[in-house]
DNA sequence: ATGAAAGCGCTAACAG
DNA sequence: CTGTTAGCGCTTTCAT
């Protein structure tokens, strides 16, 4: 592995030159340039970018904590993220805490030892906001990413995404199809991350008059396992449902599944509708009806609040972005409510 | 952002006894340890790691390069491989390179610019063995993982999985269940990754004295939808198949969806199998029978025989290692062939 | 047991 | 237009 001296060397000129011409700076002449450059060809020369960052004071890589991988949203986030921060010339370095304290310990703290120089958290249930606190306190640069409760906003800088008026949506969708018997499935605990989607949910059904009962709702994972399970459970309790509003597109992929081991007719007996749009939404069958959360303009929008506050240096004041609406998307997963069905 | 310096001026010593005490090296008093240890609490420092990468001349990273994120295996292998390196206190930097080839470069140029000390690629269909071999030659270590075709071993050390044996194990369940009338489909091109999966069935069947006619073969993409509209092409040529062997999950469960399409029961009317065993396939409805794929162990391995190139230098033999058998997972897509049906 | 000094590869002023 | 110099934060002999 060669150095700027090697190749100033083979050019005949200091390294400071040839450094110079890699990144364009100060005055060069064109021969020099092109002898340089040959140098730089010959030798393979690549930058050390260790060397680079520690003069620079910082690398050009940003960490982004997930807590998990086997969420597929999650990948599909890091995708984005990656795609967002390389149109900035940045790396995207991967931190998968697997839910467990100690990796992000670590990850922190080397994050915090200018592993990369600022760090997107990706907004899970786990969020240890006060150990995000201590490290932006050591002037580590924190964005969250898709923040969920409106009520409790962080101190740190953070993408909001309506998860409320998703829920809404979702709710109009099953009301204007004519549902009255509408479950909810909730893929987290009731203070959990997706509370405010299904509190948007009960308002659309309280604002158009329709009934909510405590019973016809079931909390749970984010999982599809779990989902499937809740609405075994729910649909047992309820069986005259129409409709499930689902928090979230995996468990809404559970309740599918459940529908089928039921040999219930998605949408003819039972409407099913998520929020999301992962990748799977359209893979499943019936393909499944969601409102889309915007993943890469989130993740775009993180990745330009992390810039200006690098740019803005120590300030860090936290401030926010609200990413655009959720969609609905309609797909097979939904449709007419056609009779009621008796009673199991 | 504290340094060495300060902790030392803190703690009324030089930096290098910090950096003793710190990394556990030459001889120090308790005394002064405890006073150090304090000193770096109170100024919540941690070492610069570009600093230390720059001094040892690598840094505690290696590299994952992945083709693409949309298919759900290599986020898992990718979660497999960051545990193993975390085991050996490396951190793990995901290389997504998006199938595009300017992507992959970048990364490989900052590689060779010891963003990472090593990069393990994860075999895809479009490895790009001569810029490896590039990057090799530059001193950077490189190891490749799960290659598939035993017959075109790259000069370059790599994890070897027995794919072959994976279509044999296949092939010999849906026999053992009864079946003769066995088509495939294939997730690659015809002289892609996944042929030796489709020779391993080829000669299961033929040891068995099975005809496998070439127009009962479909080739095409690793994704759901490939696997669903090639399983739709398959079964309007050939409609009295009872099972159909699959060269990967992905494909598997678009099958399993083209059977729903067509009011086929699963597996009733038409067996279907697997290979990878991703957690998709015991998440779908019927839950998949796959031919399980070592992921975890070759990721460790992978990691191992990085290590190993690493310790050695630059010497780099290509070697190889070979993970263990792939193991039949029987789940609800297969069954005994019951009846033979009717042509459509 | 601790300190002094050199240097990793690079960049940024400033000098020539 | 190009060279000189200093230094980023850390590790590592080698002295003391």
């Amino acid at each position: 592995m060669s150095t700027l001296v090697e190749v100033g060397r083979l050019a005949g000129v200091t390294p400071a030159t040839v450094s110079n011409v890699l990144r364009g700076r100060g005055r060069v002449s064109e021969a020099t340039r092109e002898r340089v450059l040959a140098a730089v060809q010959q030798l393979g020369y690549r930058p050390n970018l260790n060397a680079r960052a520690l003069v620079e004071g910082r690398p050009h890589t940003i960490a982004l904590i997930v807590s998990s991988i086997a969420n597929p949203f999650y990948p599909e986030f890091a995708l984005a993220a990656e795609k967002a921060v390389r149109k900035h010339d940045y790396f995207l370095l991967v931190c998968n805490t697997n839910n467990d304290p100690a990796q992000e310990a670590a990850y922190l703290d080397a994050v915090g030892g200018s592993l990369a120089q600022g760090v997107l958290v990706m907004n899970a249930d786990f969020v240890r906001v006060d150990e995000l606190l201590a490290l932006r306190r050591r002037g580590v640069p924190v964005v969250l990413c898709m923040w969920e409760k409106p009520d409790e906003a962080p101190d740190l800088p953070y993408i909001a995404v309506d998860f409320h008026q998703a829920g809404v949506i979702a709710a109009e969708h099953l009301l204007k199809l004519g549902h009255t018997r509408i479950g909810a499935i909730v893929g987290s605990e009731p203070t959990g991350n997706h509370i405010w989607r299904y509190r948007g949910f009960c308002d659309a059904l309280a604002r158009a008059g329709v009934p909510h009962p405590p019973d016809e709702v079931r909390f749970g994972g984010d999982t599809i396992d779990a989902g499937r399970n809740a609405a075994h459970a729910l649909l047992a309790a309820v069986p005259d449902l129409s409709a499930i509003f689902v928090s979230n597109d995996l468990p809404a992929i559970g309740v599918l599944q459940a529908a089928a081991d039921l040999g219930l007719e998605v949408p003819a007996d039972l409407s099913v509708i998520g929020i999301t749009d992962i990748q799977l939404a359209h893979q499943v069958r019936p393909a499944l009806t969601t409102v889309a959360v915007p993943t890469e303009e989130a993740a775009e929008l993180a990745v330009q609040l992390m810039m200006q506050v690098i740019e803005d240096g120590a300030q860090q004041i936290a401030r926010c972005a609200v990413a655009s609406t959720p969609q609905l998307v309609v797909r097979a997963s939904t449709g007419r409510v056609r009779r009621a069905r008796k009673s199991a």
